[in-house]
DNA sequence: CTGAAAGCGCTTACAG
DNA sequence: CTGAAAGCGCTTACAG
């Protein structure tokens, strides 16, 4: 065993009957006494350093080995000012139930963690929602080296305060859904995915298709996803038409209250593209209850691909963001601006999710 | 400005033209040179400790936000050896697209991440699944003071990796979901869960019921679910009846298949209980297809109150773990397993989440 | 109640 | 290619 350590009194197992010492810790000093070499060089044998001769790197690596040693990354941290850690703040409705939290930044934060551990960076994860709970100092208190926001845009206190935080120099600051435009961002290709929508039900044959959306909202891709959809009908000859969210529901809510103001209001419709999947899900159930039957009847399409889509009835039809390329897009974004390049507004590439609540198109479209 | 540092060239600002030197960092010294105080006496009055006079606590306090001062963490965690931190492992199938993991773990997880909050921990999350990336050594590393393991029970190399680490000493780890019983867990209350689901499905009026489950399954709760579920039966002087499901499918095309199996059998049923929500979730979408009408025909019942499941048509009646008490129970445990108390098992109490898979009771029974 | 000093365990110039 | 030494920025006995 390594005896060799700067005040040891008794290195091996627990010191009998001390009085709450701090338990013996293996440091790079043990490691360096057992492979008979400095510290300095088990240092650099471990981190690969190419200076170290084979022959001295293997001998390193068995003594940690045999003793289990592991870099204490606190001092190394210290030492190096780099953690290798990204902060990920995901933002909630206040008061909102963990539960019932949007499954698509569930989905968004998995990706961002697998994507952060492929770049060999640990992850920080906090979900944040009380205006006087937030919190985004991890860069100085040296626990990231940089954060990644992602969550409902209407909490709108918390993206006042990420959005303050971004601006401060030095923060590295990556977001998914803040309704900033100056941020560092990364988003769906929401006009893609809109006119991707629109065009498959129109080519199924559905002609009077509204869009439940909203232009106003914090959340910015609505907006952009109603464009693009209106853009579509337009060039194909038809008129766009908006049904406005109310504020102050669920998404789901939201759904269920647009399609009840559309039929209430008796202008013919025969699809629906909806801006969320959330939305769409709400819409079916209001669409069920008219007994107004999906896909034959009316058409609808929905958009994020959440999984809980494919459990309806019918499954709901959708456009999906490419999640991993989210997650990693996220991450590199972040690890660019650590590392001191510019900022970018960077598009997740989108593709249509073919499940039930649309008919089968007529005619394919000639490419 | 604090001009008062060791080895500062240029506290203000950055180094002029200065060659790829560190960035200049606050540290407690320019906080203690502001506020006109040793550096010890800054370290004592930001943590608090009561033997500072308030008036000094007050100065350097204001000294500290006026330098936007964060204590390095690293630094404060070398020192101290602890790090207020805890790594939350969340175990997928190898190879498993993120977006189709289990919501139920994702849910588990923001409660998890949300609890230790509240309890001042931060959560160091990471999503495994392949053998060769398996990692838990985050308290040899000094990274996190313990261990919360959660996910699938159907990677078994994760599992026995996770055991092996639980084992050796000085590790502190409590998990959801091991297929070990050796090590110390929290499970959902999986016996009243099962007899309230069969409960409800008696009182309805259902008598032909039977149990999508596995008594083989590494996943332990489902056994635990099942026997819950034939107790109750036998109680009500009828006969429990496993429908087994089959390895090597995901679990919604395991509750299809045992829909089918059943079907085929030619063996009569008027209700289902399925010992997990996306088994539930599969077998409606058997019955439906075999033009067997929820609830009306047959009753169904799931377990784990998964979001999905309230979009389901018709929406899926299942037992609810309390989330939040879930979280709480792993990070209140994982906590006292670091202050030195004795491993303990501890179930979530359950609750019946009515939805519309199952008839109304005939008659509330007299409690 | 406050300060001077030691030391947590690394990485990395600086010598050789 | 390897070693001796400095120092990252804190917390906490130890004095006063």
């Amino acid at each position: 065993m390594a005896e060799n350590r700067k005040a040891p009194s008794m290195p091996t197992a627990n010191p009998s009957g001390a009085n709450q010492r701090r338990p013996y810790r293996v440091t790079s000093f043990d490691v360096a006494a057992e492979a008979g070499v400095s510290q300095s060089t088990v240092s650099r044998a471990l981190a690969g350093d190419p200076v170290v001769s084979e022959a001295t790197r293997a001998r390193v690596a068995e003594a940690a080995a045999k003793l289990n040693y592991h870099v204490d990354e606190n001092a190394a941290r210290l030492r190096t000012g780099k953690t290798g850690t990204l902060a990920v703040v995901v933002i909630c409705r206040p008061g909102e139930n963990i539960k019932d939290f949007n499954p698509f930044y569930y989905a968004l934060l998995g990706s961002i963690c697998a994507a952060a551990s492929r770049r060999g960076h640990e992850t920080l994860v906090s979900f944040q929602d009380l205006p006087e709970r937030l919190w985004g100092r991890y860069q100085e208190q040296r626990k990231a080296d940089g954060i990644i926001v992602i969550g409902t845009s209407e909490n709108r206190e918390a993206w006042d305060y990420f959005h303050d935080l971004g601006q401060s120099d030095g923060n590295h600051l990556v977001c998914w859904g803040s309704p900033f435009d100056d941020l560092d961002w990364v988003r769906s290709d929401n006009d893609a995915g809109a006119r991707l929508a629109t065009g498959h039900l129109l080519e199924a044959g559905y002609a009077q298709i509204v869009c439940i959306a909203s232009e106003t909202s914090p959340q910015r891709q609505f907006k952009e996803r109603y464009d693009g959809y209106a853009t579509r009908m337009v060039e194909a000859g038809l008129t766009p038409r908006l049904v406005a969210i109310e504020k102050g529901y669920s998404r789901e809510e939201q759904g269920r209250r647009a399609v009840a103001a559309l039929i209430a209001s008796g202008e013919a419709f025969d699809a629906i593209f909806a801006v969320c999947d959330e939305l769409a899900l709400g819409a079916l159930q209001a669409l069920r209850e008219a007994g107004m039957a999906v896909p034959e009847k009316v058409g609808l399409v929905g958009f994020d691909g959440i999984r809980a889509g494919a459990h309806a009835s019918p499954p709901l039809t959708s456009i999906e963001p490419d999640f991993q390329a989210a997650g990693t897009m996220l991450v590199d974004r972040l690890l660019a601006l650590i590392a001191g390049k510019p900022a970018e507004k960077l598009r997740v590439p989108v593709s249509l999710l073919e499940r039930a609540s649309c008919r089968q198109p007529k005619a394919k479209a000639a490419p």
